[in-house]
RNA sequence: GGGGGCGUAGCUCAGUUGGUUAGAGCGCCGGCCUGUCACGCCGGAGGUCGCGGGUUCGAGUCCCGUCGCUCCCGCCA
C-alpha cells in the first residue's frame, strides 16, 4: 500500500505491510478471517485485508474477551484487533507469507460482523462452477486470484495513462447513448422515450467521435473505452468490453506504432513476460498468411507453411493436379518427427475442416521415400523435391493441403496451431509479439461485391479505381503469441477517398449520411491526415496475468449465454415506459 | 440459429455390465490439543443423483423430453 490507513477506531496499519521493523510497536489491523488454527490453549487466525495476510495470535491469559472471541471467529467473519508486533522464534517463521517473520499478539479484538459459511472456499484456489463465483462475485472477489487480476488491471490502465498522458494525449469522454458505428456487429438498441420508435446504439466503438476530435484539433486523444456489440460470445469475447481507443493527427503509420510500442512495451513491463524492447518486428499480411496461415501468426513454435505446388506439378495425383490446374495451390507442413496413428492421422482431417479446408494428405518421411497412401502417385525426383523444399529428416510427418491459396493457407494455419499445442511444441514461459501490416484493404463479399477488411475509413494505398482486390491498406495490428492484441490504421482524410471507398463497398450516399455524416461533413472542413488504434483492454490484461478466461480480468462480467447473474439482467422494465413506446415485452 | 460436453453432499469429484443401505477429499458441527500456518487427532451431521416422463423385477447408470451450465460453428476483430 501506498500509505497507511487514517487511524480510526479499525486500524491504524494494514494488515499484510507490516515488516520486522515493527517490531514492538503496538498496532491495530482490520480485516476478515481468512483462516483459523485452533490449539486449544493458543488460537491462530490469519487476518486478510486488501494488502495481505497477517498472523494474530491469541493467547488464554491475556485481559478481557479476545480468547473468548478467538473461539468464537469463522472464517470470514469480520474483526479489527489490536496488538503488539512481534518477531517469530527462529522456527516459527513462515516463508511463504510477506509478513512471516512477524505475528500480532492480540490484546484486544472486536467482531464487526458475522458471516455464514461460505459457498466455495475462499482461502484456496480451487476450480469453482463458475456460474456460483457469479451469482456471489462478492465472495469471489476476495480470492487472491481475482485480487491480483483487478490489481493487475488497475496498474495497467494507469501506466497507459501515465504513458499517453506523458506523450501529450489528452483523455476525453465520448458518448454511451449515440448512434450506430461502422465496426459491422449488431448494435445493443435504447428506446428513446422523447420520440416513440426512435433508439439510440450504444457505442461499438469510439471510432467516429475520435475522428472527429482530430478534425477539432485536439491532436492526440485517447480513451479507456467502454464498447458494447450484441453478438453471441465466447469465452474470450464479451458483449461489453473495454478498450485503449487512441488517435493521432498529422501521423504517418510509423507515428502510431512508434507511440503505442512506447506504452505496450511500460505495460508489458508489469508482467513477467520478458518481451525485447521495441521496436516490435513487422511482417507483411502475405508472408504471414503463406508461412503461418493467418493474419495474427503464433511465432513461439516453428512448423511453418511451405508452397511445395511446383514440386508436385504433373503428378499422378488427381487431386493436387485439379486443384492446380484450377489455379489453386499444394501446400504443406513438416510436423517433425513423429508417431501417429492411423486414426490420429484421419482426425487431422475434422481439424482442416474446421478451418475450412477439404481435407490432409500425409506422408512419412522413409529412406529417401515416402510411407503414404498417396506415395504411389509420385515419382522418385518429385518426392525428393518435397522432401527438399520441407527439408524433411527420416521419419518425419509432412501434412498436405491442396486448395485456393487462401482456404489452403487457412487450414494449414490453424492445424500449425492445432498440431503445436497437441505435440507440446510451445516452449513454456516464451512470448513473441509482431506488427502485422500490408493488410489487403478489400475482400470479396461472395455476391460479387466488396467489404472493408478493417472498417470503411482505413486508407486504402494503391489504384482507388483499378481493381478493388489488389488496393492495400494501412492498417496495422500488434499480436502476441498468436493472439490480437489490438489493431488500427491510418484514416481517410479526403471526402473523394472516402466517397470512392464508400462506392466500393457499395454503400448508397444516402445510407452513408444516415450513419456517418457528421464524420464526412467534419471531412468537408479540413481534416488532418490522421491514424489511430484500439486494444483490447481485457485480453492484454488477461495474456499479461496469465488468466485463461477474460472474465477473471473483469469485476463483473456476463456468461457466455449473455446473462448477467448478480443483476440477473436484462433488468425488468417499468411497463409503464414501455406502453409510452407502443412496445410489449417478449 | 446449429453441433458437442457436463449436471451426484456446501465445494471438487468417483460411482464397473442396470443389482444390497450412493462414496471420497475438502468444508461444516461437536470434542481434545500452547507454536500452528492446507495444524493434528477423535466423533458427527449432511443427498429430490437438475427436473418430468418412459423401459425394467430393479435406473445415479438405458431411452425421450425439458431446464441450466459450458465449449465450438454461424455471427463477431
Amino acid at each position: 500500500m501506498k500509505q497507511p490507513p487514517r487511524a480510526n477506531a479499525y486500524r491504524d496499519a494494514w494488515a499484510g505491510d507490516l515488516r520486522l521493523d515493527r517490531d514492538g510497536e503496538t498496532v491495530r489491523v482490520a480485516g476478515w478471517v481468512h483462516r483459523r488454527r485452533d490449539h486449544g490453549g493458543l488460537i491462530f487466525i490469519d487476518l486478510r485485508d486488501r494488502s495481505g495476510l497477517l498472523q494474530l495470535v491469541f493467547h488464554p491469559d491475556t485481559s478481557g474477551n479476545a480468547f473468548a472471541l478467538a473461539e468464537a471467529l469463522r472464517p470470514e467473519h469480520v474483526l479489527t484487533a489490536r496488538g503488539r508486533v512481534a518477531r517469530r522464534e527462529q522456527g516459527n517463521v513462515n516463508p511463504n507469507l510477506a509478513t512471516g517473520e512477524i505475528e500480532l499478539l492480540v490484546t484486544d479484538a472486536e467482531r464487526l460482523a458475522t458471516a455464514e459459511t461460505p459457498p466455495f472456499p475462499i482461502d484456496e484456489d480451487v476450480e469453482v462452477d463458475e456460474m456460483l463465483r457469479l451469482r456471489h462475485r462478492a465472495l469471489d472477489l476476495r480470492r487472491e486470484q481475482m485480487q491480483r487480476a483487478l490489481q493487475l488491471r488497475h496498474e495497467v490502465v494507469q501506466t497507459m495513462r501515465r504513458e499517453l498522458d506523458a506523450r501529450d494525449f489528452l483523455e476525453i469522454e465520448t458518448p454511451i447513448l449515440t448512434r450506430s458505428t461502422p465496426e459491422g456487429a449488431r448494435d445493443f438498441l435504447v428506446p428513446n422515450r422523447r420520440e416513440p420508435g426512435t433508439w439510440y446504439a450504444l457505442p461499438q466503438s469510439p471510432q467516429l467521435f475520435k475522428e472527429l476530435l482530430m478534425v477539432s484539433g485536439f491532436e492526440r486523444y485517447y480513451q479507456i473505452a467502454r464498447c458494447f456489440r450484441d453478438e453471441d460470445m465466447r469465452a474470450d469475447r464479451q458483449a461489453e468490453f473495454t478498450q485503449l481507443d487512441v488517435e493521432m493527427s498529422f501521423v504517418e503509420e510509423d507515428d502510431v506504432i512508434e507511440a503505442m510500442e512506447a506504452v505496450m512495451s511500460a505495460v508489458f513491463a508489469l508482467s513477467d513476460l520478458g518481451l525485447p524492447d521495441p521496436p516490435w518486428p513487422r511482417m507483411g499480411y502475405d508472408e504471414a498468411l503463406g508461412r503461418f496461415g493467418t493474419d495474427r501468426p503464433d511465432l513461439r513454435f516453428g512448423l511453418e507453411i511451405r508452397d511445395v505446388s511446383e514440386q508436385v506439378r504433373g503428378a499422378q495425383f488427381r487431386v493436387f493436379q485439379s486443384v492446380l490446374d484450377g489455379g489453386g495451390v499444394v501446400r504443406a507442413i513438416n510436423a517433425g518427427r513423429r508417431e501417429l496413428s492411423r486414426s490420429e492421422l484421419d482426425g487431422l482431417n475434422e481439424i482442416v475442416q474446421r478451418h475450412g479446408g477439404k481435407a490432409v494428405a500425409w506422408a512419412f518421411a522413409d529412406g529417401g521415400g515416402w510411407r503414404s497412401p498417396i506415395a504411389k502417385f509420385f515419382d522418385d525426383d518429385r518426392i525428393a523435391a518435397v522432401n527438399a523444399a520441407l527439408e524433411a529428416g527420416e521419419g518425419d510427418l509432412l501434412l498436405f493441403a491442396a486448395d485456393a491459396e487462401r482456404v489452403a493457407a487457412e487450414a494449414l494455419g490453424g492445424l500449425r496451431v492445432e498440431l503445436a499445442e497437441r505435440f507440446g511444441l510451445i516452449p513454456e514461459g516464451r512470448h513473441e509479439i509482431l506488427w502485422t501490416v500490408d493488410f489487403p484493404a478489400f475482400e470479396p463479399t461472395g455476391d460479387g461485391g466488396w467489404t472493408a477488411v478493417h472498417h470503411p475509413f482505413t486508407a486504402p494505398l494503391g489504384d482507388l479505381d483499378g481493381d478493388p482486390g489488389a488496393l492495400r491498406s494501412r492498417a496495422y495490428d500488434l499480436i502476441l503469441d498468436g493472439s490480437e492484441l489490438g489493431g488500427g490504421s491510418i484514416r481517410i482524410n479526403d471526402l473523394a477517398v472516402q466517397q470512392r471507398v464508400l462506392e466500393i463497398i457499395g454503400m448508397t450516399e444516402e445510407e452513408a449520411h444516415a450513419r456517418f455524416g457528421f464524420l464526412l461533413d467534419a471531412l468537408r472542413h479540413g481534416a488532418p491526415p490522421l491514424g489511430g488504434i484500439a486494444f483490447g483492454l481485457d485480453r492484454v490484461v488477461a495474456i499479461m496475468g496469465g488468466f485463461d478466461s477474460i472474465r477473471d480480468v473483469i469485476a463483473f462480467p456476463k456468461t457466455a449465454s449473455g446473462i448477467d447473474p448478480l443483476t440477473g439482467a436484462p433488468a425488468p422494465v417499468d411497463p409503464r415506459q414501455l406502453r409510452e413506446l407502443g412496445l410489449r415485452t417478449g
